[in-house]
DNA sequence: GTCGCACATTAGACACCATCCAAATCAGGG
DNA sequence: CCCTGATTTGGATGGTGTCTAATGTGCGAC
């Protein structure tokens, strides 16, 4: 995730206290957190950052292309630091666990030019739902 | 969309002219309202139902699956009928207009095992992103 | 090293979407 | 036609996200 602050450096970012915690927090694989969360976490480590500096930061880091949003959940937005590696998501209908996914196939050629209608189609986005091993003992 | 109020009634469900307008406004194809467009065009149809009741019949309709949820907007949730001709969306990334899809082949087939984390996935929701051909032509 | 200023951050108000609630109303079986 | 439990209502409430004006600060210039 250094790789990241470097990058960001690069593109003339001002690195601030701020945006290296919420930097860290966005770190791994299988992260996907409301901005809420974000806000959370970075206080445990940075205790007078602001929710405007999280939404902020996060906005920023989206129009970079560093980090995506997804709406795999219907209440808020979470955020996905894994931008580089294409996938899509798993999601479990029960808990709300969400795991990367890499399937096979691409789905945008699937979509025949018949079913365009007229757009200039340039981005899929593919979320499956079911049940996650550990709902499913509990059921 | 008379077959749905035939559906309803035969479920148990109390016919009131309020449901009746819900069902009216949510008729045809590529219909992809948000809740609030909802409740302005049931106004206009019967100008002293609630936001409330709108809500509250969308929302047992879908919990009866004769209506989707879906989130291709990142504000409010928007609601199709089409929900028995399965389906996914062509989204105009500029303005929002939304239409109903039917691509080739099935997402679900391409998500192997191994990607699975022992999850038992049971649907798959697609979001094709682009832009339609007026927001295409305005640019 | 330090100065300056454009860029960042902050707290809190605000807007929007959705849900909850208690009281009033109504559909439809008997 | 009446009764009862389902339905509707309006307004309060809560969660998520954005905005603003005032304050603070990273970092290039010197």
């Amino acid at each position: 995730m250094s790789d990241l602050l470097e990058r960001l450096r690069g593109r003339g970012w001002r690195m601030t206290a701020q945006r290296r915690v919420v930097a860290e927090v966005l770190d791994g694989e299988h992260v996907h957190l409301t901005a809420d969360e974000v806000h959370t976490r970075a206080v445990a480590k940075l205790p007078e950052i602001s929710r405007a500096t999280v939404y902020n930061t996060l906005g920023e880091l989206v129009s970079l292309g560093e980090v995506l949003e997804v709406a795999t959940d219907k209440r808020a937005k979470r955020y996905d630091p894994n931008a580089h590696r294409p996938h899509h998501h798993l999601v479990c209908a029960q808990c709300g666990a969400i795991r990367d996914v890499h399937p096979d196939g691409n789905p945008l050629a699937d979509l025949p030019d018949s079913e365009r209608f007229g757009f200039t189609v340039s981005d899929v986005e593919v979320t499956y739902r079911g049940i996650c091993p550990t709902c499913a003992v509990a059921a």
